[in-house]
Formats: C-alpha cells, structure tokens, sequence
DNA sequence: CTGAAAGCGCTAACAC
DNA sequence: GTGTTAGCGCTTTCAG
C-alpha cells in the first residue's frame, strides 16, 4: 500500500497500517502505559508482520533510550579481555543492546580519548575493563569523562578499579593473590619470586601485596621476595623469568601476576631445561580457558572474567544510584600441576 | 558565548563561532569541495578549539556516510575470533571508525538474524567471520540479508566464505590442510585419523579435502582415513580422540581440523598417557596464539587472523565493485614438538 | 563559493 | 486513551 519501495518500514508505517497515530504507535511498540491493550496487541502483530525495527538513529536523536553499550578494553585479541566482552556481548544481547568495543592499547590517555568518542556517539553506556592506576592523577582524565557522561545521564561501570566515581565489578585481587601464596608456602615453599607487571598498575600492586601480606603472616621477610617489574604479556613474563632466573638462582617457585605472564615464565624454563614444577614451581593469575592446557596445566587464582563482563552489564542496565556499587566477585585457586614441594 | 550550558557543541555552534552558515560548516568538515580554503581552515579551528564531534545519529539520520562496523562472530571468546576481532578493530580505529560485536553462536538463522538488527542499526559495513555451511540453501538467508544490505550502499565482507556474493577473504584450508597431512605422511606416518568438526560447515570441508588429496597424492586411500565429526571445539575434540582411539588403536597421527579441537585431543592422550609425539603426533589448525604454549607445543597450519581481520575491514573501506573481490591469504606449517616419525 | 530551508524517523510535550 | 506537533543535529538540494 503506502510508502517508498525498497525502504525499510517506518514507524509511520507501522501506525497507517495499523490505524493509529504515530505516537500511539510509538507508545504501544515501547510497551509505554496509557495504550488501551488491544490497539496495543495490534500495533505490535502490524510490526511484527511489517518486521519492523526502529531506527535507533532516529530514535537516540529524539531523545530516546539507547541501547547501544561502549565496552574499553586493553586488546581484544588478549583471552583475559575477550572472556569479559564475551560476558558483556551475550547480555548485552539478550536485553537487546549492542556492544561497540575499542582498543586502549596505549597509556589512560588514549583511555581518556576512547571515553571521549564513545559520549561523542552517545552510547548509552560505557564499560571500562582493564586495570587503573596506583596514582589517582594519572587517571584524572579519564576521572572527569566519566564524570561528564554520568551527569549526562550515561551509565558508566568499571571493571577491577576503584579510584572512580561509578559503579565497579571488584576482583578481590589481594585475597586471590595471598591464597595463591600460602597454597606455595604450604607445599614448603620459602624462596619465592615475582613476575609483576608495570608497578603503576592497580591491579599489580593489589595483587603483590597480597602475596605480601601473605608471605609476612608466615613470618617471613616481604622484603626479601625478588619482584621482577615487566610488562603484563607473555613477552614480559619471558623477561621477568629470565631476571629472577641469573639473579636469584636459588628460587623454588615463581608466582607471576597472570596467566599470560606465567605462559612466558613457564616457556622460558622449558626453553632452559628446568623442570616444572620438580624443581621450580610457578603459578598463574585469572586462569583463561587455555591455562588447563599449558604445560605443565597451571596452578592458578581463578577470576570469573566471563561472569564479571555479566555484572558489569547488568549493573550498566540498573539505574544509577548516588553512591556507587561495588560489586564483588568470587575468585578461587585452581590447584593444577605446575606446583608441587621444592625439591 | 551562544548556547545551552552542559551539552556538547552543535555544528551550529561551530557555525556562529566561525561566522559561516551551518551549510558551509558541514561541508568544512568533511572536506568536502565547495568552499573556499581560508573558511575551511577557521571552521576546522573553531572545531577543535570547540572539541566538537559530529552527533553520529543526527549524521546518519540526515543520510550522511556512517563509520560503525557491524562485526559478526561466533563467540568472541574463541581465540580464532577474538584474533580476528583484535585485526578489524584496531583498523577500524585508525579510519575512524567503530565497530559493534556481536555474537552468532546458533546457527545460519541466528547469524541472519543478527545481520538484519545490523541493517536495522544502519550500520555502514557488516564484517562476517566464520564458516559458511557447505550446502547453499542453508545460508539463503544469510545471503538475502547481505544482498538487501549491498543494494542500500551497505559494503558487506566475509572471512571464510565462497558462496556469499560480496567481497571475501580467503583462507586457502585446502592447501594449508594439505601441507599438515604432507609433513605428517614425510614423517612416515600411514595410518592417519582425522578430527573434524560438523560436516555441513565449508571450512570442515575444505580442510578435510586437504587432507584428503594430499593422502591420495601418496597412494594411499583416502576412504581408509578414520574421519570424527564431532563440534568445532575442545570438547568436540575431546570426543573425537576418544572416538579414534577406541576404534582405530593403530593411529598414529590424529590430524584436528583447527586449535581448539587439537587441544581437547592433546588432553585426552594426556589423561590416557598416550605419549605425544612419541607415540601418537598431533596437528593443529589456525595457531591461536596459544598453540605455542600447549604441552607439547603444537604443530599446526598457520592462518593469518588478525591480518586477516585488517584485511576484511580495508576491504569494506573500499567502494563496492560488480564482481565481488576475492582476497587470498597467507598460510603456511608451523612445526612445533607435537610431531614425529612414527614409532 | 555561500546560505536558507527541507527533511531524515522518532519521542515527548501538549492538546483533545 | 489517543492525536498533533515541535524539535533532536545533521546533510543536502536549491537559490543566490
């Protein structure tokens, strides 16, 4: 009948067929009240029929809901960040948004910047995963875009950060870390080392102080466990590896801050000829899908990643409240076959 | 000056600020021909001292070119994605461009489903990862949902494809696969078993002809070659060992048809203390990142993802062309420790 | 080379 | 309950 060939139906459309006005359809298709239930039932069955879906352009510009999330991570390609989006991209789904990701990569400049496109493409929600920093001034910027979005009316959740005004999924990185320690010290373990990432990083620091923590409750000396600063890859994790290896010959077991960098310690004292864990024990952080098939499969603290881009988008749906939430998380150590007793 | 406090500047705000008409504003910016190079110049000033970012829905509604990629993935926690995925966003950025992820996990009918909410959002281009199914009819809806987008200006890329009438990039399976079956049969294997995934996808196919023509190419027949078909996945693999070593307890190589399922096939001789490669060799497909890292490190065809993931989004950058592109890609064998001679 | 004005498709006041 | 209408911010004819 009416309308343009070869064009997608519009809501106008929707409402002629249907025999009412556009706003009633409208209000009808947003299941909004003050629509009697049969003119309602048929606005929808004439939408349905046509297979009519709004255009969210349309619909975002008049000042509509929209449903399209920003979700920030480091590299997608990175299995600790794909487990998170793909957490976040299955909900998102089911409650009918999309999900635009992009790369950080860089430094919380090119975080800040991210952020900044992202309210420049009015999503309605930004999920920020990744670990901030130690000195709350360096993420001031990305602080004030956050800021900004919220008091527009966007909804903003943090993923393992706390220094942020919005609501955060929280990793209990330093338990998660100390159990992962006393599981090392209860095998007999005295001569342990670190594999850290960057010293600046939250989530680095809040997970070597709890190995700290634990290692002091066992009356020994934190000070004396070597900590390799390296980058958070598997390249750094080679490095780190290969530090504590000349520096310190007599250690017996090497934690490294995650899994990525514990597939670097462990390629490296394969390449070497040490034996894991007969003579060095080594243990992981997050436990991604691929840690059970290391070699040797990797003791590890586990962190539901997945789960965590679940709650981030469910805390992203729920309206704001003044005080941000703080979400928790389980976590649990996976007890695999790269430790055993020092020899 | 002008203006409501609290909202991001306007083009018309850039407008006044620059004393030009909104006209000449707009096609200021997009460097479009029409305006004299000295009001180009003050417009793009005023715009950055403005910080001012075109509405993105204003821009589409109004007709103007769009810049969101719609990404279509199986499940973006799979490495074989996240990979791609890593590629075509980190390109995407560097155009401008974002890109929304989404996932297809059902089948060809939640895959068509998907492309139309994307055609719905108006997306400017719709990537494809994943295999197509070998019988054409069962991705006529796919392919009537690309063919609609194309024919509203929409650039429409698959990975992995044939029978879809857009441009693709192209993974030689068959050669690759042929490559692992040759380095295997070098070796001295003869009593090969293949691990493959559903038979109705076109990369399993593909694959397995590979392997095929290469046993075939030894005078060997190929009918005699146990085949699992089992899912495309760890588990899937895990079955197909399990399978294979039940009722063909003279394999000597088991040949999975990508990572994943070579990883549930390594941890199965593993729990069964089958020796790899001593007595049974394992090859691999794709090389996720991880490959490198399994126990033993794997043996496997090496498939570009990421670049491949870079090439499908340049080639979305590019006009359409009546006869559908076809980008081949690189592939070679990495051999790793998974592989031996036979005992 | 530049400006005025007509929409793009939808939501949200505001009328009835 | 339902309809009318004024924008949302931009691009794009069409005039000058």
């Amino acid at each position: 009948m009416a309308g343009r060939p070869h064009s997608r139906p519009r809501l106008i459309d929707v409402a002629a067929q249907a025999g009412v006005s556009m706003a009633t359809a409208s209000r009808a298709l947003a299941s909004r009240e003050g629509v009697s239930e049969r003119v309602a039932a048929r606005v929808r069955d004439v939408a349905a029929e046509l297979g009519y879906v709004a255009n969210p352009h349309a619909r975002t510009l008049a000042g509509g809901p929209t449903s399209v999330a920003g979700l920030l991570v480091y590299e997608i390609g990175d299995p600790y960040f794909s487990e998170i989006a793909s957490g976040v991209v299955g909900t998102a789904a089911e409650h009918g948004w999309s999900v635009q990701i992009s790369h950080t990569e860089r430094d919380s400049r090119a975080e800040a910047a991210q952020i900044r496109l992202m309210r420049a493409h009015r999503v309605g929600a930004i999920i920020v995963a990744g670990s901030g920093y130690v000195d709350p001034a360096m993420e001031a910027e990305v602080a004030r875009e956050l800021d900004a979005f919220q008091e527009t009316g966007g909804r903003a959740v943090v993923i393992g950060r706390h220094h942020l005004r919005c609501d955060a999924v929280l990793p209990d990185n330093s338990a998660a870390a100390a159990s992962v320690a006393e599981h090392l010290l209860e095998l007999g373990h005295r001569r342990l080392a670190v594999v850290a990432g960057p010293r600046h990083l939250n989530t680095v620091t809040d997970r070597l102080g709890g190995v700290r923590s634990a290692v002091a409750a066992r009356g020994l000396d934190p000070d004396d466990m070597p900590v390799a600063y390296v980058p958070f890859t598997r390249e750094g994790g080679r490095a780190g590896a290969a530090q504590i290896l000349e520096q310190h010959p007599g250690t017996t077991a090497i934690l490294a801050l995650n899994d990525a960098m514990a597939t670097g310690v462990l390629s490296v004292l394969r390449e070497r000829g040490v034996a894991v864990p007969a003579e060095v024990s080594v243990t992981g952080f997050d436990d991604i899908q691929v840690a059970q098939d290391l070699a040797p499969a990797l003791t590890t603290a586990r962190l539901p990643m997945s789960e965590m881009g679940v709650a981030a988008f469910e805390l992203a749906l729920r309206p704001p409240v003044s005080r941000p939430r703080r979400k928790p998380t389980s976590h649990g150590l996976v007890v695999r076959d790269s430790t055993a007793p020092p020899a």
